[in-house]
This record gives C-alpha cells, structure tokens and sequence, in this order.
RNA sequence: GGAGAGGUGGCCGAGCGGUUUAAGGCAGCUGCCUGCUAAGCAGUUGUGGGGGCAACCUCACCUCGGGUUCGAAUCCCGACCUCUCCGCCA
C-alpha cells in the first residue's frame, strides 16, 4: 500500500511506476476521489461538531429534568438524519478509493532497471563454472527415474499432474537439503527458526500483496476462507501483524522450511515434466523486518546468505537484477540466483531476494517506535529464499550425475545423508 | 459438532444509554522534598485524520463491520478472536 499522501505529491513517479511495469491502475480517479473525501469530511466533521454540542445540552436538560429537552430533541433530528446520509456518500467514496489504492504495486527503486520482460534483467554476477562432462549429461527427469527416487507417474493417481513423489535417498536428500539450509542459516547467519502453519487467513495474503491480484493460483479452503501458503513469507511476515516493535528488538531475522502450494493456473503445457514446475515444493525462506535506513544493506546481506547454499553446495548460479516488468507486486527491488541446471542447458531461479520498503508494513500494520521516541514509523520488510527446493534438485542432480548413472553427494551434505557419498543405481 | 463466557488505553481492571474530553491501580516520564536512594506529594503519558507559522484547535478511535437513538464503550445484528464444559480425534 502506498501512503496517499505519498501519491498526492508524486503523482507522476506513481504513473510512471505502472507504466514501467506495464500495470493500469485509474490514478486520477484515486485523486478526484481523494479531494471529494478531503473536502465532505471537513463539512461532516463540522456538523457532527456541532450536534454534540447539542446532544450534550440534552443531556443536561434531561438530568434536570427540564421540560425543554424534548423541544431540542426534535430540532436536531432532521440534521442528524441530513449529516447520517453525507457520512454514507464519505464511507462510498472511502470504499472506492481503498479498492483502487490496494491495486497500486511498490514504487521500483531507482536501481531497477526499466523492461518488459526476463530479456531486460541484468546479470550482476556469477559463482562457479557450469561442470564438464566427457558423456552427454542427461536431464534429472531421466536421472531420478533411472536411480528410482522420484516416481513422477504414480504421484498422478495420488494427486494429479504437477506432484512428485521421493523414495529412498531421493526423500532422504530433500530432507537432508531442508535440514543442511536450515542450519546454515540459524546458525551461521543468525536467523530465529521457526515453523509456522501451512494454512492462512484471507487478511494475511492481503497483507504480504499476494491478494488481491493472484487469487486463482492460490489453494483455497473454501468452507473456512483459508489458503495453503504459497510461501512462508506470509506466515513468517504476519507474525507481527498489526504490532508496533520496538528500536531495540530490530533487526528481526526468521527462517523457515514450509512446503509452498501454487496452483500455475495458465501456465499448463510449459514445463510439464520433472520438477521445474510443480504445485507442491519445499522452501527454506529468510524474512527480515528492519529499519528503513538500513534495509539496502540488509538486502545485500540476505542475498549472500541465500547464495552460500550453493557456493556450499558447489552449484553454478549467476545473480540477475529483475527489471520492472520482472518485479512482484509489494517489491521494490529484487535479486534472482539462477543455478544452472546442465541437463536442461539453462539457469533455474532458486531464490527470489526482494526488498519491499515499507509496503507490506503499511498494508499489515508493522511499525516501530524510532529510538528516542517520536512519531510511530513502519519498518521495512525484506525476504528472500534460501533456497527453493525442487529446483535446486534439479540442478544439483544434473550437476552431481555420473557417467555410470550415479550421482555423488558433495562432501557438506554427507553427514545429513547418513554419511552416504553417492546415490546408486538401483 | 453441541452448550456457555468474554474481547476496554503500555499492562491490570471498573463502567452496561447523557459531567467518560474512559474511574482506579500498576508501569513510564517531569517536578517538589531529600546528602543519595526509597517512601511521600503534585503534574504528565496513546493512535490516526483535518486546520494553523506557532503555542494550539478540531474530528475519529473501548476487536472489526452494520443498525437503533438527539446522544452508544454501554442496547440490537453479523464477522473475527480468546477461554470453559461436553462430544469426536492424531
């Protein structure tokens, strides 16, 4: 949400960040509606001035029983209906504004680049080298059906198309993955563990941006209005929901393993096969709330904690910049690592490390009182994932796959693999 | 699933149609007193909107949304949340 005051003085910056992002949202209909509002409120709220002025008279007039109050009484009841009807034009035109100003995505940071589409990313960096293979590398579709750890058939009697289902070392690998990241992250970059709930109300998706506008790709518990998460951030941002934080206690910084429900409604026919595009996968998630002054920073710092999983995983990646087109909806800035799948011949977005400002604080309600007291101020949110699973597995499987049809396991992620160094055929 | 109770300021807690611009207490802040501290006394303390150069003025806010009324924290309806008991259950 963009602060309307905000939008009354940079009326052109609000335009020009729709047109960048290749979004419509009526501005100038927001404005005409902002100034109708302005303008009744100051009559209503003088005429309401005014009747409590009279309705206090009353009172008094009636606890001395004088015989005038109902005289009174009589006089205001036409201007109290009168002033009822002028708050009900306000409360539609404050409907109507609110339902345009919920459309509004984040201004882009001035590093954003100007696009229309993935073409208009910038590279910024890459680690690693793609491996070499001396036999044609074969996609992790063929690898995982060939070491029988992901059964992509079977899963379909289960659930339908879009789902996986590990046996053996392939469930053993997701598991030693989430618990590999987790660690990293709680314990060598200072983040708080937890485990939220999978299942959310209407308001928190609302709140993170993810609603109104992405609706039909969410899992939907109609009966109760909940949805499946389609990430932990929405958990893991709601968690200080409409809460004023103290200076002292920020940063806050939490991470959690969820599994995350995405409907990819439209998006069938791509990418059907394998586990590039699936309605269930795992995600490690790092969520920030951090003072405004230093949330430039703390990006820069959640995407290399986010990128030491595959340094330590010796997986390829390259970081790109998202250009406008690019960029979510509550985002104003956003970081991809891309690891390289070789099988596939191409980079897979693992991690999406985004600053939103103050956008998510201002639609959930996060604030802090600045050191020293002062006005209330919203913090910035940040996050990013740390990494996604599924995809990962992808590239780590098509990475690690051995000419003998095996697929070694690097030397960090043994010990969370019972000390297993391979993964055999069979 | 059935029955009941309740949601009031930073916290506890009264109020259940008209000096409530929310009593009282705790905590915080500021004075006074005191060699210092404690105690005591006095004052003060929220959020958002609108107006003014400013001290300040004004409107709203007792979970949220509707309604009744000249007037609602208080009465009615609906949502959400919390708790208790019964049933079911990993």
């Amino acid at each position: 949400m963009l602060d309307i005051k905000f939008i009354r003085e940079n009326v052109e910056v609000v335009k020009k960040s729709l047109r960048d992002r290749g979004m419509k949202v009526d501005i100038d209909k927001l404005l005409v509606l902002d100034e109708e509002k302005k303008k009744l409120l100051l009559q209503v709220e003088e005429q309401r001035r005014q009747r409590n002025l009279i309705s206090e008279e009353v009172g008094k007039l009636k606890q001395a029983s004088a015989p005038d109050a109902d005289k009174k009484i009589a006089e205001i009841r036409v201007a109290s209906q009168e002033f009822k009807e002028l708050e009900n034009n306000i409360k539609e035109i404050v409907r109507e504004q609110e339902e345009l100003a919920i459309l509004i995505p984040n201004i882009p940071h001035q590093s954003v680049p100007v696009g229309d589409g993935s073409e208009d990313n910038v590279e910024v960096r890459s680690w690693g080298e793609p491996p070499r293979f001396d036999f044609a590398p074969r996609s992790h579709y063929e690898i995982a059906k060939s070491l029988k750890i992901i059964d992509f058939e079977r899963v379909a009697k289960i659930s339908g198309s879009g789902f996986a289902l590990y046996y053996g070392l392939g469930a053993k690998l997701e598991r030693a993955l989430i618990n590999f990241m987790l660690d990293l992250h709680t314990t060598k970059h200072n983040y708080i563990e937890v485990s939220p709930p999978f299942i959310v109300k209407r308001g928190c998706l609302t709140g993170t941006g993810q609603l109104p506008l992405l609706e039909d790709d969410m899992y939907i518990c109609e009966k109760d209005d909940l949805f499946l998460i389609p990430t932990a951030e929405v958990p893991l941002t709601n968690i200080h929901v409409g809460e004023v934080l103290s200076d002292s206690e920020l940063p806050l910084y939490y991470c959690a393993y969820t599994p995350c429900f995405r409907r990819e409604a439209g998006s069938y026919g791509k990418e059907t096969k394998g586990l590039i595009r699936i309605h269930q996968f795992d995600k490690i998630e790092l969520v920030k709330f951090v003072k405004p002054e230093t949330s430039e920073d703390e990006l820069e710092l959640l995407l290399k904690d986010a990128e030491e999983v595959l340094q330590l995983l010796g997986l390829h990646y390259r970081v790109v910049r998202l250009c406008t087109a690019e960029l979510s909806f509550a985002a104003s800035r956003c970081y991809d690592i891309e690891v390289w799948a070789a099988g596939e011949g191409r980079y897979l977005e693992v991690s999406s490390c985004s600053s939103f400002s103050d956008f998510q604080a201002m639609r959930a309600g996060i604030r802090y009182r600045p050191e020293g007291g002062g006005k209330l101020k919203y913090v910035h949110t940040l996050n990013g994932s740390g990494v996604a699973l599924a995809r990962m597995v992808v590239a780590f499987l098509e990475t690690y796959q051995q000419a003998d049809g095996s697929v070694t396991i690097p030397e960090p992620l043994r010990t969370y693999m019972g000390g297993a160094d391979k993964i055999l055929e069979g």
